[in-house]
RNA sequence: GCCCGGGUGGCGGAAUUGGUAGACGCAGCAGACUCAAAAUCUGCCAUUCGCAAGGAUGUGCUGGUUCGAUUCCAGUCCCGGGCACCA
């Protein structure tokens, strides 16, 4: 009897199905605990094997858990609103609902056959008008509130309106930039428009005028992704940076919360520090400078971290953006600034950000004015100053910003030094240590401590003041496209007006055509049926991907109410998600967005806690490994790679799976594609060797392994096994088929221990030995702690020395085999349910107790200690665990290997570490 | 360009976080079993010098700290991810 794995997996995930083994209730004795997956968005290309990593990695936690008696949610669903089905319909004609229903099949096959323990009975797809009807509730929660700082959250905007109708702007305790100061009467006499605009300016989710990426050809707006190098992908065409009135969530009043909210979470040290760094909190200084010759009050507001430097200040640099630009710049350099806009206007944010060999910019003939010094000097504008960071304009120092000092040099600007000795006159330095020279008031101060002396000095003479910034921006909220979900809005005489909750969902229309609405608005647009609603018209830009994913994690909780969002009972018992595993692709994006919507739910009094995940894995990627032909030009020849070099070659992406290793399989070749039908071979060695390359992994490459080829090749559990001994679940590697025949081998020697091909059963109910149990036990210790860690590599590797060890010894007792197929459940769940009945149990393992470590069977009582000499390792001596230094010295001078190299001279040093080594020192 | 991560045998990786570098597996080589093959089992397997015993070198590169560095520090090169409309 041998391992009929389709067999045994085919049983297996029946019997889940009938029995709802992995379905989850809302109520249980046992304490929670909440294994989240990222869903993945389901591509037309369907699942391929760097996908499952990190569900195997969560599939072993879960079920790791629920051994150990936790009643455990661990659900999986669909992000299924996106791009590429919408351009798939725009290619093919075909409805997103239709294509996107049709991957998610695909998606849940392949799934399936990997033996998850997913409760299905709780998935959701964000495309679904039962799901995305609260996300759109959602928005309308965040479209009706205001953040209060002095409170310190969201709130109601009707708290907002009642401070205003009572105290005027002071009520609301800041001014939006834009907004005039007004008293409570002037509130309660501006109309209904003046209202709602200064509203807008407090909402958490609202809508102004932002740059998106207008491509005039396709009369369309691209993302980022379709923009390369200033065309769009599609054409060629040129794309230009547009104004367009846009949705935004004010992400940036969370900012500190944010921040804060890093200190209470588990993610790892990297994924904080990039949360802080998108964040971008600084303290400084905003200041104002004058400009020669306009009227009084048109000042240049900066923001810089660094005040004292403000004697250094050679020039001015405006975002070319900036709304000053126009009134500022002079007769004679109109032209000129005329030209470098156009220029910019075809620069992406990313060009205009990363480019450093090549500096533009152009000056405006204006002079402002050091609020300090006095000293006139010249305002720029270039590319490099970005809108909207900061003010959108900065005062630059050469001698302190090397991005400054090359702008100074490429324009010839004269460069003032007041560093002194700290600066070489080639290249800017930022230091912080020298002492201020040329500085005015400043001079002979350190500038650390000269940073906020010249604050205080600003703000004593009404030029500027202290200031928090940040480098993060308010999130874009909208999309110029069909495949999204609506919004809830509709749009009279420019006000923009909520619809009912009650009205929800506001289902997507059908339409024929998914080209863009007239200047640049999404497909919906060209529904005038749909968007004309009486004296009101529809929005018609749809929401992000982001919109579904940000709060998807509730409602899986409670998947099929129709009330609720997410019942608050069932949400305070589930709580936070205890392990969340995803990819470091998303380290900022979605992970900021739904903790912001985590905290504006908990501000709402929606659910009880305000951070989603506390705790975060990531998962690396797994790359392609791609195979290459050499085809010799202008033939039908192809050359093994160590003979390419004689022949003028080009290079062929070669289909990974009829390359064994680098054994290209020829005959699979003349198969695989019309063209290559009468191919022929120069070989190597009687071999076709193709050449390596490691990429990501693409369809277009043809180095995507599709899992199911491997479960049905080697079965999910080698396959589940395999995916984890490749390295750590955190580190990105490129996949190989070749070493699954490992893993696969291990299983059916564990099958061996309980079964001989010619035998027939070998497993005994015996007691088993001392030496047994301590094979057992050692595994139980490794396995637990390297679950604990999500460190499955090693696991695996230690389950493989167990069975090595265990088939050594000639091993098959129940008492040793029965433990140690529930350690091995997690990973392996169908063979271990399968030799766990063959053992005579009656239910599933997946309930069984988890083993418990017993560490009399781990005593040791001697060591092997290497011994070094001078910090080389010389021999190895057994030496008893308890004895002391003076004894283990005695031991160690009396070996002949350290005697020979002591060549009769008395050590200087012995270093004895208990439990590791010995180290003379000579 | 900026931020984050990673470089260890032919390959994937391990190393209790400063203490025997290369566990485990793949590939390879040699052998056993077999008419043969598959499966299985045994042995070898970083580089280099040496018949051997044994020695030298070795964790991207250059330095530093330490009795001892893959591990800590400084610099540097290469690769991957993100940079706000791919998801």
């Amino acid at each position: 009897m041998d391992y009929q794995f389709r067999t045994i997996e085919q049983k297996w995930q029946q019997y889940w199905k009938d029995h709802a083994s992995y379905q989850v209730s809302n109520q249980c004795e046992k304490p929670k605990f909440y294994v989240l997956d990222m869903f993945p968005y389901p591509s037309g290309a369907g699942l391929h094997v760097g996908h499952p990593l990190g569900y195997i990695a969560s599939d072993i936690y879960a079920r790791y858990k629920r051994l150990k008696g936790y009643n455990v949610l661990h659900p999986m669903g669909f992000d299924s609103f996106g791009l590429p089905a919408e351009q798939y319909a725009i290619e093919t004609g075909q409805h997103p609902a239709t294509t996107t229903a049709n991957n998610i099949t695909t998606f849940r096959n392949q799934l399936d056959k990997i033996g998850f323990c997913y409760d299905w009975s709780r998935e959701v797809r964000t495309s679904d008008p039962g799901y995305y009807k609260w996300t759109q509730w959602l928005f309308l929660h965040l479209f009706n509130s205001w953040y209060n700082r002095r409170a310190g959250k969201a709130e109601p905007l009707t708290t907002l309106t009642d401070a205003f109708a009572s105290a005027g702007s002071d009520g609301a305790g800041y001014l939006q930039p834009g907004i005039p100061p007004f008293t409570a009467t002037d509130w309660q006499q501006y109309d209904h428009k003046t209202q709602q605009d200064i509203l807008m300016a407090y909402r958490l989710a609202f809508s102004t005028y932002g740059e998106v990426n207008w491509c005039e050809a396709l009369g369309t707006v691209l993302a980022n992704d379709e923009v390369v190098n200033g065309l769009s992908e599609r054409g060629g065409h040129p794309v230009v940076r547009k104004k367009m009135r846009q949705w935004y969530l004010r992400i940036t009043e969370y900012a500190d919360r944010l921040l804060e909210g890093l200190e209470t979470v588990q993610f790892s040290e990297p994924m904080k520090e990039m949360q802080r760094n998108w964040i971008g909190k600084s303290q400084g200084a905003e200041m104002s400078f004058a400009v020669a010759g306009q009227p009084e009050g048109t000042t240049i507001k900066v923001y810089t971290t660094r005040p004292d430097t403000i004697f250094g200040v050679d020039f001015m640099v405006l975002a070319p953006e900036h709304e000053l630009v126009a009134q500022l710049t002079t007769a004679g350099q109109r032209a000129a600034i005329d030209e470098y806009l156009g220029y910019v206007e075809s620069r992406s944010e990313r060009e205009r950000m990363s480019e450093v060999k090549q500096v533009t910019g152009c000056f405006t003939g204006a002079y402002a004015i050091n609020p300090l010094s006095g000293r006139q000097i010249p305002i720029w504008i270039a590319e490099y100053v970005l809108a909207g960071y900061g003010t959108g304009a900065i005062m630059a120092v050469p001698c302190g910003d090397q991005r400054d000092h090359s702008f100074a040099e490429h324009f010839a600007i004269p460069i003032t030094n007041i560093i002194g000795s700290h600066y070489n006159g080639h290249e800017a330095n930022p230091t912080k240590d020298a002492i201020l020279e040329k500085s005015g008031f400043l001079n002979g101060m350190l500038m650390k401590d000269a940073i906020g002396f010249a604050i205080d000095r600003l703000e004593a003479d009404g030029i500027g003041q202290r200031k928090v910034n940040y480098r993060m921006r308010d999130a874009g909220f909208s999309r110029q496209r069909y495949w999204g979900e609506p919004f809830p809005i509709t749009w009279q005489d420019g006000v923009a007006v909520a619809m009912d909750a009650s009205a929800l969902p506001l289902e997507l229309p059908f339409v024929k055509n998914y080209g863009p609405g007239p200047e640049g608005e999404g497909p919906l647009a060209n529904i005038t049926e749909w968007t004309t609603q009486g004296s009101h018209r529809r929005e018609t830009s749809t929401m992000p991907g982001y919109a579904g994913s940000s709060w998807y994690f509730l409602r899986y909780m409670d998947p099929h109410n129709t009330n609720s969002f997410c019942d608050r009972a069932v949400s305070d018992y589930w709580g936070q998600v205890d392990v969340y595993i995803g990819g470091t692709e998303h380290a900022v994006g979605h992970l900021l967005y739904s903790r912001m919507w985590t905290k504006v739910c908990f501000d709402l009094g929606l659910i009880g806690f305000d951070e989603p995940f506390r705790k975060l894995v990531n998962q690396g990627m797994i790359q392609g490994s791609s195979r290459f032909v050499y085809r010799v030009r202008e033939t039908r020849q192809f050359v093994s790679a160590g003979l390419k070099d004689q022949y003028e070659t080009d290079r062929i992406h070669a289909d990974v799976n009829i390359v064994d290793g680098v054994e290209l399989d020829t005959a699979a070749f003349r198969q695989w594609k019309p063209e290559y039908a009468d191919a022929t071979f120069i070989l190597e060695d009687g071999k076709y060797i193709c050449g390596v390359e490691t990429e990501k992994m693409s369809k277009s490459k043809y180095n995507t392994v599709n899992p199911d080829v491997l479960v049905e090749k080697y079965g999910a559990d080698t396959f589940r096994m395999y995916e984890m001994f490749l390295g750590p679940v955190e580190m990105s590697k490129p996949w190989d088929t070749k070493g699954i025949e490992g893993v696969h081998r291990f299983l059916r020697k564990l099958w061996r221990l309980f079964f001989d091909e010619t035998k027939g059963r070998v497993w005994v109910d015996v007691p088993a030995t001392d030496a047994e149990q301590k094979i057992l036990h050692k595994t139980i210790r490794k396995i637990e702690g390297d679950t604990e860690n999500f460190s499955f590599n090693t696991a695996v590797s230690a389950f493989m020395v167990c069975v090595n060890e265990l088939a050594e010894a000639n091993c098959h007792k129940k008492d040793i085999l029965g433990p140690l197929l529930v350690l091995l459940t997690p990973y392996a769940p169908h063979i271990s349910e399968e030799l766990w009945q063959v053992l005579g149990n009656t239910g599933s393992i997946l309930d069984a107790a988890y083993p418990v470590l017993d560490e009399q069977y781990l005593a040791e009582t001697e060591k092997e200690y290497p011994i070094s000499v001078n910090g080389k390792v010389r021999t190895n001596i057994r030496i008893a665990t308890d004895l002391k230094q003076a004894d283990v010295e005695q031991v160690v001078l009396n070996n002949e290997v350290v005697q020979k190299w002591l060549e009769g001279k008395p050590p200087k040093r012995i270093v004895f570490v208990p439990n590791r080594m010995v180290n003379i020192v000579i």
